[in-house]
DNA sequence: CCTGAAACAAGTAGGTG
DNA sequence: CACCTACTTGTTTCAGG
């Protein structure tokens, strides 16, 4: 992982049609070389997968939501998993510090499906609680940046 | 937006690394005929983009934390955004409804990096203040279900 | 890491219900 | 208008150095 590295993913995540010819004339390397570096980044997992970005307004799933649950037993196990995974609404799960026990991120068609998810949430087991935070408005979303952090070299 | 486009994004959000070709057998299409969905699906917005997924630890970010911030004035403005969007730490930012007024994901090499991110957002004209709830261990992150609502038709 | 060639996919044109 | 088959252009992928 050097910096043609980390050049190449920068230009593979703003488009990732791009050939390899023409990523080898960004970073100033043969295509084959190019080739072969993201084969690598590949099978060493660092690129996870070549995906699309959609809309989630053109999917019908306009109202983002994040929801903090709290819970009076331990909720981080595999069955919780499970029925958030079963939740087509729900994008993200973490498990949280704090007061709450786990985070979970909620796209819904309106307020009204918001709560039916919120309904099916409070059904999970150990569930005792939810605060909700609801998005008005997204100002940005983007992917990890690739680049090394700028104030190491302050 | 008929269901064959929704299957097609999904399969292009599992893999969009596949052929036309493959993905006419897997919808039963022409492959001339899902080169032109995906064409339309692109040109009307629904596919934003085609990136890639990179592991966040590969990058040399394992911590992710998100930040409640309030304000004393309104901060939902684009010089807000501009300051945001210039720490790189920052990958999503979003308005929210609440006591808090701006949400932000943050992803850092550790909790010495976190806080001194934290630093900066303070810098922020107009934040008063900062909640951090810091993620202990993600459950799962995936894209936006392109399929219907499954309860709509309960 | 490069050059170069073979296999393959993307993208286009023209025609059908 | 969405789809098809057939073709051209360009890209991916794999030798060999």
């Amino acid at each position: 992982m050097d910096d043609t590295d980390r050049a190449l993913l920068a230009l593979l995540q703003h488009d990732a049609t791009l050939s390899y010819t023409t990523l080898a004339g960004g970073i100033g390397l043969s295509s084959a070389a190019t080739h072969d570096r993201v084969r690598k980044l590949r099978d060493t997992g660092v690129i996870r997968r070549t995906t699309i970005d959609v809309d989630p307004t053109a999917l019908g799933r306009p109202t983002l939501a994040y929801v903090l649950l709290s819970a009076d037993t331990w909720i981080g196990d595999d069955d919780t998993a499970t029925r958030l995974r079963a939740l087509p609404w729900v994008e993200e799960a973490h498990i949280v510090a704090g007061s709450a026990s786990l985070l979970v991120k909620v796209r819904t068609a309106d307020n009204t499906e918001l709560q039916a998810v919120l309904r099916r949430l409070y059904d999970i087991p150990g569930v005792s609680g939810t605060q909700t935070i609801v998005v008005l408005d997204t100002v940005f979303e983007r992917p990890t940046n690739p680049h090394g952090n700028p104030t190491t070299h302050d």
